[in-house]
RNA sequence: CGCGGGGUGGAGCAGUCAGGUAGCUCGUCGGGCUCAUAACCCGGAGGUCGCAGGUUCAAAUCCUGCCCCCGCAACCA
């Protein structure tokens, strides 16, 4: 017979740079769906991987003097190594640069090609140099590029089309009517955002750059990256290659799980690209919420990156994928500080979990000398327990359907807790000491053991390495009594197995041990010692003395304050993030020291002629612009 | 009027769609217990549910207006 599939992916991840906290939440998510169908009797095929074409990869790999190729092997294989350590069970690894890949997506746009899908025109747009994007005439703010602010120029290249409109009105239908996205507001979103205003078609080609999946039809050019990246949920499976057998029993997806970010490709250029393709849509996107770090969100200026490996060498890998999996409810962001791992840690995998194992298998040793007794009647709390036992299992099923690992997990503490609360109710020491109460005792005992064989399992698809160390304690070896329809009924657990104390399976992690979990600063420090420039190099930084003429605020900005400068030999016009800190008033006839020589750039469409300089704390919290403690003539050269 | 999220006991959140005793976790205070990782169990205190109007027998929940915070975008040169 065969089994019910289920085909769940992650986002493939852009290797321009090591991955962070953020990434291994959706893996970790994604893979706690994954273990827990195949727990529960699917056959899975759970799919990560890489993004690995594009412009800014092969701007980034010349830069540190590698090949493109050279440079994202090297980052994958960082990747693959952070999968393995945070215990990913994914079945396929899909990277966009292997053959198979580069093979299915030149035949997806063939295909698309000869069905009219994809059409050869003229990009006409307003290219913006720096950002290498192209803007339509509608999307430009105030005639500059709605990126960066800067001039743009009308350029006019041959490229190829995707007929994304023509699927505009299947696509609301099919939306509207189904629970495709999820959660709900983020179906609005797209709605309202995208679909209602009209889809304009997609350019699908470049010529400017050639690190990418060239169009084998037409040299010169290569796929834009949507159709390459996207294609890679049906490439990974065989589609479009000579054994399609995966493709044939996965698909359609069950799920694609993805960041909020990238909701919009993932909803509406996908299925219309499956819907030109003539292949079934996937069944749900669902976008998940981020990780918010306490000062705000996780950027390597801030310094608030927050390396994976770091604490799960700290704390433990199922520590730290049951925060992560706990904390963020339903599709909202949720917070990561230290303080919240570490409450977490202790609250509940230390006092709740740990410690139940730790006093039942304490018990067990004392009253029966570590053998695991045969219960007896029912008495007292026991059915209700057991009712409870039993039924979580199905309660966790249903919210694991829709993707709210925090409510599962809840369930399961919620058995947590009764037991713990059994052990008071029924308070096993004072039975203990009644030679006639032994059966009573033996009972409650067992009942406790086969509570924890229960939690054991179900938290396996979160915890993948805690269960077997309490098997190990509760000392079922093997495993007994652990297969999904086991644990819907009790007294699976063997008797006469001998439980084996051992360390607490979550130590309770003290106050003194507790460290910042961020990069350390020492670290950095080290790293910079190293980064000596010589005098040379400074010598090309001009800076001078400048006396503030005028300020005044850049209107409908938040940080920016534009000042005149007068610099002895000419004046200057600066623009300045420091609107928090100053207003104009505080710095006018005030002497500054600014970067003469910098290149001159815009800032909301006004010329900034060098920078003004000023010292701030890591999270900018304070700042204070740099002055001289004697005044001096204008334009004096600071060395 | 750029897009979106949010304002609920000290902290973090649920409850808002389908109005009707405001719930959970942490903290705090008191008690119990001593099997256990100073853990566990019970109980208490603490909330004008951002503000102002409106609808209603009844509003955290529906309507209107306003204030504030946070992301994104546009600005940290």
């Amino acid at each position: 017979m065969n089994k019910k599939t289920f085909y769940i992916t992650t986002p493939i991840y852009y290797p321009s740079d090591k991955l962070h906290i953020g990434h291994t939440y959706t893996t970790v998510a994604a893979d706690a769906m994954a273990r827990f169908k195949r727990l529960t009797g699917y056959d899975v095929m759970f799919l990560t991987g890489t993004d690995e074409h594009g412009q800014k990869i092969q701007r980034v790999a010349e830069a540190s003097g590698m090949s493109p190729q050279q440079y994202v092997d090297k980052i994958v294989d960082g990747i693959l190594k952070l999968w393995k350590l945070m215990d990913i069970s994914n079945d396929d690894f899909i990277r966009t640069t292997e053959p198979r890949h580069v093979k299915a997506v030149q035949k997806i746009f063939k295909k698309l090609y000869d069905s009219g899908d994809i059409y050869k025109s003229y990009y006409e747009g307003w290219y913006c140099t720096p950002c290498e994007a192209f803007w339509t005439e509608h999307q430009l703010k105030d005639g500059k590029c709605p990126d960066c602010g800067r001039e743009v120029e009308l350029t006019r290249e041959e490229a190829y089309f995707f007929r994304l409109s023509a699927y505009q009105d299947r696509l609301i239908k099919y939306i509207e009517e189904s629970d495709f996205i999820q959660p709900e507001s983020r179906k609005n979103e797209m709605i309202n955002n995208f679909l209602k205003p009209g889809l304009e078609d997609l350019c699908v080609s470049r010529t400017s750059f050639d690190w990418g999946i060239p169009v084998d039809f037409d040299e010169g050019h290569v796929v834009y990256v949507w159709v390459d990246a996207l294609s890679n949920y049906i490439t990974a499976l065989g589609y479009a290659s000579d054994d399609p057998s995966l493709y044939e029993k996965y698909w359609p997806a069950d799920v694609h799980l993805v960041g909020k970010e990238i909701v919009r490709f993932h909803t509406i250029i996908w299925p219309a690209m499956l819907m030109a393709l003539g292949e079934p849509l996937p069944k749900k996107v669902f976008g998940h919420g981020w990780l918010i770090l306490e000062g705000g969100k996780m950027s390597k200026s801030k310094g608030n990156v927050v390396d994976p490996v770091v604490l799960a060498d700290r704390y433990g890998v199922d520590a730290i994928r049951y925060f992560l999996m706990r904390e963020m409810p339903f599709g909202a962001d949720g917070v990561f500080s230290n303080e919240a791992l570490i409450g977490r840690i202790n609250a509940d995998l230390a006092n709740d979990l740990g410690n139940l194992v730790s006093r039942t298998v304490a018990m067990v040793d004392k009253y029966f000398s570590g053998i695991i007794p045969k219960p007896a009647g029912e008495e007292g709390p026991d059915a209700e327990l057991k009712a409870l036992a039993v039924s979580t299992p199905g309660l966790v099923e249903q919210h694991m359907d829709n993707l709210q690992f925090s409510s599962a997990l809840v369930e399961i503490w919620k058995l947590i807790g009764r037991a713990n609360k059994y052990i008071d109710q029924t308070m096993p020491w004072i039975l203990a000491k009644d030679e006639d109460k032994k059966d009573r005792l033996a009972t409650i005992l067992y009942n406790l053991a086969d509570c924890i064989r229960i939690i054991s399992v179900l938290i396996s698809p979160f915890m993948p390495n805690t269960p077997a160390r309490i098997w190990t304690q509760l000392g079922m070896d093997h495993g007994q009594g652990t297969a999904w329809e086991d644990i819907k009924q009790f007294g699976k657990l063997p008797t006469g197995i001998k439980v084996r104390k051992g360390e607490a399976i979550f130590p309770r992690i003290e106050k003194d041990a507790q460290q910042p979990v961020q990069k350390s600063k020492d670290k950095e420090d080290s790293k910079m010692e190293q980064n000596y420039i010589s005098i040379d190099d400074f010598a090309k930084v001009d800076l001078r003395v400048a006396t503030v003429l005028e300020c005044e605020k850049v209107e409908k900005s938040k940080k920016l304050l534009k000042l005149k400068l007068d610099m002895g030999e000419e004046t200057r016009q600066v623009v300045s993030g420091i609107a928090d800190f100053y207003s104009p008033e505080d710095l006018v006839g005030k002497q500054v020291v600014i970067v003469a020589n910098l290149k001159p750039a815009k800032l909301m469409g006004i010329e900034s002629q060098g920078m003004i300089l000023a010292a701030s704390t890591p999270g900018d919290e304070e700042l204070t612009v740099v002055t001289l403690l004697q005044k001096i003539a204008n334009g004096s050269k600071i060395t």
